[in-house]
DNA sequence: CAATCTATTTAGAATCAGTATAATATCAGA
DNA sequence: TCTGATATTATACTGATTCTAAATAGATTG
């Protein structure tokens, strides 16, 4: 069951256009530096920390500056493409790549977020519409608790 | 429908008391500190920063320090009695104090939080039990999007 | 192509959130 | 009261994030 399934090369490829699309709308260049940055978010299949994107990425572009990705993510967030997930148990932001409705299982106690894919979540979609006037871009599920082998851990 | 109505006395009543019973039965000591902390975080209809907290129980003990304050709500974090979230629209985490399964549709425009409940929400818990070994604590929605206010502001 | 303008990146400084430390204070129990 | 454990406080420290100014890269115009 753990973990989830690392992504296929289609679905990697329809995130990294997706993503590149959404700046393309806005008018937003296709730099080199933002293509690694979009390319990194969509083949990672952790909820990655900005700190954690710039060495990846620094791999391909040794020059990158810790700005740029920092720019980058925020534009990303801006247009709903990646979403900021709370600090769990290290410290700093967390970006959650997968932006379709799922849950993440945060264990509270070594801070790993596991992801599960749920049935019948468009009635959640739905109520959200009913009860209120928001203009809903994404949403998804955040659960805690102990994962299966901090429950047994002693420490 | 926004925003949210105001918690009763009775049911700030009632968190106030389930915290302290938290921090009793994990035998930490009520002290004043803690029990400012507590209280506010049971009246509060916000999700506010520690920043927000400190500055709020500082009323009542101007001698409380921020290290004080995180560490109550860390130990309040690990006792499930409240729940840290993304950063949104601000910097720094967030906290949730109503622990009860809710919908938090958070503005990715002027970053305010609007709480919203939900029906038939038994079936997500039900879902994540069959699929996973995971130890569920708690668990709410995050959503994003505009709020109607930004919807129609054109800045 | 040259000149110019704008968007972007970069490096590093500055700021801020959060953590760690050590001294002091509080409190329970002998 | 004395003692040991726990908690609070102020402050120092670390690391995350933002800001700033200069350099770069692209687009546009003549
Ligand atoms: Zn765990
Ligand atoms: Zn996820
Ligand atoms: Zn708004
Ligand atoms: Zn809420």
């Amino acid at each position: 069951m753990f973990p989830s399934a690392a992504p296929s090369q289609d679905h990697i490829q329809a995130r990294y256009e997706a993503m590149l699309n959404a700046l393309r709308r806005a008018d937003y260049r296709l730099t080199p530096q933002r293509m690694a940055v979009c390319h990194y978010l969509a083949e990672t299949r952790s909820h990655p920390t900005p700190s954690e994107i710039f060495h990846a990425v620094k791999e391909q572009f040794p020059t990158i500056s810790r700005a740029t990705v920092y720019n980058t993510v925020t534009v990303l967030k801006e247009l709903g493409e990646i979403i900021e997930l709370p600090a769990g148990g290290g410290t700093g932001v967390r970006y959650e790549t997968d932006i379709t409705p799922h849950v993440n299982l945060t264990c509270t106690r070594c801070g790993r977020i596991y992801d599960v894919s749920l049935d019948n979540l468009e009635d959640i979609l739905k109520q959200i519409n009913e009860r209120t006037d928001f203009q809903l871009t994404n949403f998804h599920i955040e659960g805690y608790g102990l994962c299966p082998n901090c429950q047994t851990s002693n420490s």
